[in-house]
DNA sequence: GGTAGTAGCCTAGCTCTCCTAGGCAAACGA
DNA sequence: TCGTTTGCCTAGGAGAGCTAGGCTACTACC
């Protein structure tokens, strides 16, 4: 009988896709198997379960984020940077929410430690070069902007800035304004 | 044959339990009756659904947390209620990290307009009091801030500081003064 | 070019969860 | 006391996760 040509990589592709239309809870080993119109079954040759597939999914998105706030920080410096960096990763967590949620799944130390996540850390390091700040300082900083990032786009995407009619657009480019100002004027201890 | 004495308080209540134990996600019907000893089936006389169940769960979460907060915020004013409701914000997350997960999914509109969410919003209105902010700049900063209170104790709980030894305590203090300071000082347009 | 070995798929079947339908008994209100 | 409601039951179907064991197509090597 013919092969299907499942692979790694295309299962985790296609799981990230159905990710992004019906949400990650709902990616489901049956699911997947039948899109590529096997049994479920077969795909336990190539997946250990189904756990190890949604971590499949946040390990190419964190990849995809990475290159994607790579590309939008090149060249650039400072606020400039500050700004292209959290429009990429609100761009991307709105366009791929379903990924995005398989971000947020723990991964055990050594898969984070081999994961995009440290490439992520690099670069709000990068940006933090414009501001002149020394450790422990610069730490706390990036804790703190991507805490911002992180919790801006997630509690908009779970509708908690809903009761208020103000664009969240609006609401974005002045935290990052209250971000870039906090930035420069780091509070001494 | 007796009864089980189940009601919907003490299935939700239960169900809160089971969700800081074992997660959300792991929080079922079928374990949530074999806890009190009846039949899963029954339960669908006092729940319309799993997802009815998990529904409760946030709920009953939110009043807790707003509770907690507002006994946090009596009598205080300025840094201190900011410091006060950050605290108890983070404090009940990394006490029932269950119940906080719940937090997260998203309620239908009546449903979160009926909810503690709305008491939330208000409190945290009522912290920028100290900080003489006129709209929309205040619906901006509240959203700031509740993005960095998410953001940090999410990430805290995924694991996302962990690449760095830097203990998180003294980031999260850092990040208060932080914000304490750009409320102080809004940028303005 | 024959032949191991392995990679890629299968069927069968178990357990668990969610949920519906329909029934019966205990508690309660008139 | 006698319905009526409330609270639990059994039975059972659908779908998910996963394991065991088997067959077949491809590959590597002599």
């Amino acid at each position: 009988m013919a092969r299907a040509g499942v692979t790694v990589e295309r299962l985790t592709r296609a799981a990230a896709e159905m990710a992004d239309q019906v949400g990650v809870e709902n990616v489901t080993v049956a699911a997947l198997a039948r899109q590529f119109g096997v049994k479920d079954a077969s795909l336990y040759f190539h997946l250990k379960n189904a756990h190890d597939l949604r971590v499949r999914i946040a390990l190419l998105a964190l990849a995809e984020l990475a290159d994607r706030v790579a590309a939008a920080l090149a060249g650039r410096a400072g606020k400039d940077a500050l700004v292209a960096f959290a429009n990429a990763y609100r761009d991307y967590a709105r366009e791929h929410p379903g990924r995005y949620a398989a971000m947020q799944i723990d991964l055990d130390p050594e898969t984070a430690a081999a994961s995009a996540g440290i490439r992520h850390a690099e670069m709000t390091r990068a940006i933090l070069r414009g501001y002149r700040l020394s450790e422990p300082d610069q730490t706390d900083a990036v804790r703190m902007m991507h805490s911002t990032f992180h919790g801006f786009v997630s509690l908009e995407r779970t509708g908690g800035f809903r009761h208020t009619p103000r664009p969240t657009d609006d609401s974005w480019s002045r935290t990052l304004d209250a971000l870039d100002a906090v930035l420069t004027n780091w509070p001494s201890r």
